[in-house]
DNA sequence: CGCACAGTTGACTAACATCAACGGGTGTGG
DNA sequence: CCACACCCGTTGATGTTAGTCAACTGTGCG
């Protein structure tokens, strides 16, 4: 059971499909249409997702592209590295991390996905995914058929544009997490993330200041480039300073004027 | 004067537009019409570009969109940060880096561009340039108005799908970047700049193993999140081991297979 | 209830940054 | 064309940061 439901972040109830304990599943086997009404015109996500500001006729297409829904139970795949890439994802509700390889055997964490974001754009530019999508909870996806969409956007210039977009921004994020990675200190990057996190719940329409790293301790060191115990220290010290209220995956940004002086914002 | 050509980048001979010494200065103020016939079409890097294997006819279409060409003299920018954004840029010949703001004032290289690659695609998701695009020497670039771009892509399905996966490419790259900044060591990630290097020039058609690293110490020292200092001393260690002979930006790459041990792969 | 693993803390170490100094190439101005 | 200055590249000595090793506690799951 997970710690806790502090972020809300509407966890389908029913789990249809058996997950195995452990790091080592197997990706789940087939995609499953959705029973229920759930179309993108009645989806709360649907400004922060791909088809954005579509008029309704253009959103009944997409949402018709978009019918099918995919469960994940939580440290189930829902892609490995090396499968044909065929679909891009978009989380539905829930939470994702995308996970490489680097070196010998040496598991790093490159991405975390919650609600409206795009998963496997990077796959496009190889037709073979490049990372492990992992549930990091019970979570839900819309599976986007990509031959499919990219038919639709060809009559759909909005969409096209939005899709653009989406690439384009995940661009933005790495590069800024690169610069990041490369000169900060480990205090920095720590609050960064955190700082990060905020803004991402808060266009999710949520506080910012109180929600849930999904993330263990060390799945966020490998993320940051660093190691479990200078994280675990690093919260501390933040936390001593006033600045953050850390209960393992809980966190509270007290005082956030002062993280960004950190980062030097 | 560059020190050398020994990667014959076929530099456009004849510089018409005057550039300032120094760091800071003005992006150059119009774009220029090509005069030279300077077709796609009978360009030698067009396999490797956008258009990349289009028919005859679209060939046609895609080169009068991108017929407009624009020089850039060393060290002048081609756009700032802050600028609006409307077209994209596709190296033609030459070099360029990309230059973000890292905390208060601090400058750091972003990424570094050869002939094909396309530039300022992380601009599209906001409308404005978000780094510097400065030349790393006398360098020329096809200018392609980003409107007309995602018209002619709505015609053009290859030419879409093109679009779409050289911005999966910059993701893919971005994110191997990532893992490597995160968690390798200082040599590691000298040795893995190198053999990316090396694997670029050498789709680009030269040897891969002979080639002239066109940043500067302390540019490749921000790109890879270190000092100038420890960029000299591992490229000397690298040179005593035997797998590398460097002089100034001049670089070969003596036992691949060491470099690559290093690294991990 | 107990095992396994996540999280935390402390002592020590290695890696990289910082500070300082110097040769040499490059670009500029005389 | 030459001289000078500046910046690039390099090297050594020292300092700080974060990684490593080890031990312990807390938590969740079987």
């Amino acid at each position: 059971m997970e710690t806790s439901t502090s972020l809300a972040t509407c966890v389908s109830d029913s789990g249809l499909v058996q997950d195995v304990f452990g790091w080592r599943v197997e990706p789940l086997p087939v995609t499953e249409p959705a029973d229920r009404e759930s179309s993108c015109s009645n989806c709360h996500l649907r400004t922060a997702c791909l088809p954005g500001s579509l008029n309704t006729e253009a959103l009944a297409d997409f949402a018709a592209l978009a019918r099918v829904k995919r469960k994940v139970k939580r440290r189930a795949a829902l892609y490995r590295r090396g499968d044909a890439f065929h679909s891009l994802y978009v989380v539905r509700s829930g939470s994702f991390k995308s996970v490489g390889v680097a070196g010998i055997e040496q598991q790093k964490v490159t991405g975390l996905y919650l609600p409206a974001d795009i998963m496997a754009l990077d796959a496009i530019c190889t037709g073979v995914h490049g990372y492990d999508g992992i549930a990091l909870e019970d979570s839900e996806v819309c599976v986007v058929p990509y031959e499919r969409l990219t038919q639709l956007t060809l009559r759909m210039p909005e969409l096209q544009s939005h899709l653009l977009q989406a690439l384009s921004g995940d661009i933005v994020r790495d590069r800024g997490l690169m610069l990041r990675l490369g000169s900060m200190t480990a205090e920095q990057r720590v609050a960064a993330f955190l700082l990060g996190l905020s803004a991402r719940y808060q266009k999710l329409g949520y506080a910012g200041t109180r929600f849930s790293v999904r993330l263990a301790r060390h799945e966020m060191a490998s993320y940051l480039g660093l190691t479990v115990e200078t994280v675990c220290r690093l919260l501390r010290r933040l936390q001593q300073d006033g600045a953050i209220e850390s209960h393992l995956r809980d966190m509270e940004l007290k005082d956030v004027p002062a993280l960004r002086s950190l980062v030097g914002y």
